[in-house]
RNA sequence: GUGAGUGUAGCUCAAUUGGUAGAGCGCCGGACUGUGGCUCCGGAGGUCGCGGGUUCAAUCCCCGUCACUCACCCCA
């Protein structure tokens, strides 16, 4: 056997309704606040990385996957979303082509890390990214997006967590500020943090080791550090997240790991996570498209960790049960079942059959294996009368249904009926007759609601 | 990159103080010549992660290695 790659992992049936289900509540959740999907490629140039996450990030020296094609140009797996978003934006001028650049985007990401809980190699995000708006508004809006997303998926155990870096005016001063306060206590510091003072002092907050924490708690906190204009935003983010009743709590220790953050950060955690607990992060980054080659537009966003969303998930529906299983018995009558099949299948129906010349029982076996809520057993007698017996699984009862009405009768089952809009471009061959097929004494269970596309602007 | 724990049937796990392995679930079949789910009976399925060492003999002991899990680190 050849094995998947460390940290890459194959999601099966079972787990991928999971998925399934919280795509489609991102996609949702995306259309309602006015995001547009776009797709970019999982591979870039190195230097997109390089110069937008930052040369001084363990993602940027550590963990990318980076390698020389055969043209000679330095290329990586991306790491992350919101560098090529940033260059999508800039290279086909989004801003020309939406009325306000909204955009989400879905899917996988690579990091040569240690596989744990939570953190995988080859791992999937939703990435949220807004540009070219300055106003704190948005800031709330981002931050209660997320928080309805999480919502919306169903985990309620989540806190948002939120706090301002402030911006390239004022953060000299609280990296300084730090470094005084800490004094001659550096030297008590664990090992990362003192490399951390060096490099970025404010990661210092992020330091889990106990003997550090007196030290940390001590520092001076970002917020009492920001210049006017950052202060004032961040007053006008928390108010108005106030006033859409978001629960969030200012913590001065929230300091996310990329260097491109500006003024808001917040990050969304959850439980049964295990340490790796951040559900999504994001913030603002107003110069990061300029530094990237593009005009000096603000930007903000959040990444969210799909796995992550889809481990904190309460559990779902399982898949769709099919609406019929076929069993045929003999030669003569597989042919005839496999044209029953197509026709039901034409109809919008999911319907399963057995290969191969299989026993009754064993037929029977694998259609209540698969949750079918009928069976339709075509046999010599049924072949020679043109009929088919349906058997109901649920109850046992059986009825010998004419061949031409099966069709008919398994499209008019009541709770179908009550979903008379969806099925596009499936109807063709179905529905021309009249509704209210012959007495139905079945009551299957009701069909999983078709989701109606919201249209509204 | 560091540390700890774990690798035995498709899955979840036993056992052997060193004498080449079992259960439950699942799968296939039978009891029921064309009727599932329950029950009973039978069957298939294992390089005991991989490599080396010690030994008459290793799944068990030793060394190495790989993988998985969790944590550090980092982050979604």
């Amino acid at each position: 056997m050849i094995p998947a790659i460390r940290g890459t992992h194959d999601i099966l049936p079972g787990e991928i309704e999971r998925w399934q289900r919280a795509e489609q509540v991102v996609r949702d959740v995306c259309e309602r606040y006015g995001y547009r999907e776009i797709r970019t490629p999982v591979i870039e140039r190195e230097e997109l990385f390089a110069k937008g996450t930052g040369e001084t990030t363990d993602i940027v020296q550590k963990e990318m996957y980076a390698f020389e094609d055969k043209g000679g140009e330095r290329v990586t797996l991306r790491p992350e979303a919101t560098p090529s978003m940033v260059r999508a934006f800039v290279e086909h001028a989004l801003e020309q082509r939406l009325p306000t650049v909204k955009i989400f985007s879905l899917g996988p990401m690579f990091r040569y890390e240690r596989p744990q809980k939570g953190r995988y190699r080859q791992f999937h995000q939703l990435d949220v990214e807004v540009f070219g708006v300055a106003d704190a508004t948005l800031d709330a809006e981002v931050v209660e997006m997320a928080a309805a997303l999480v919502d919306a998926l169903g985990i309620d155990d989540a806190e948002v967590v939120l706090n301002s870096v402030g911006c390239a005016e004022c953060r000299p001063g609280f990296s300084r500020a730090l470094l005084a306060a800490l004094g001659d206590r550096a030297a008590d510091l664990c090992g990362d943090c003192r490399r951390r003072a060096a490099v970025n002092p404010l990661r210092i907050f992020d330091c889990k080791v106990p003997s550090c924490q007196p030290i940390v708690d001590a520092l001076p906190h970002a917020t009492d550090y920001l210049c006017d204009p950052c202060r004032s935003h961040f007053e006008a983010t928390t108010a108005l997240l106030k006033a859409l009743d978001v629960d969030f709590r200012v913590s001065h220790r929230l300091v996310r790991g990329l260097d491109y953050y500006t003024r808001t950060t917040f990050e969304i955690r959850g439980g049964r996570l295990g340490a790796q607990n951040a559900l999504l992060g994001g913030g603002r980054y107003d110069g990061l498209v300029r530094q990237l080659g593009g005009p000096d537009r603000a930007g903000i966003g959040f990444a969210a960790g799909m796995e992550r969303l889809v481990l904190a998930m309460p559990e779902g529906p399982g898949p769709r049960a099919p609406d019929a299983f076929i069993v045929a018995l003999g030669d003569a009558a597989r042919q005839s079942a496999h044209r029953l099949a197509r026709d039901l299948r034409r109809a919008g129906l999911t319907v399963l059959i057995d290969y191969g010349d299989r026993s009754m029982k064993a037929q029977l076996r694998r259609a209540n294996r698969t949750s079918a809520r009928h069976v339709l057993i075509l046999g010599e007698d049924e072949l020679a009368r043109a009929s088919v017996t349906v058997k109901h699984m649920a109850s046992g009862g059986e009825t010998l249904v004419g061949r031409q009405d099966v069709v008919r009768m398994l499209t008019a089952d009541p709770a179908s009926a009550e979903q008379p809009a969806p099925k596009r471009g499936l109807s063709v061959l179905a529905d021309d007759e009249p509704e209210g097929g012959p007495g139905d004494v079945e009551q299957p269970a009701p069909k999983r609601r078709l989701r109606v596309p919201d249209t509204a602007v």
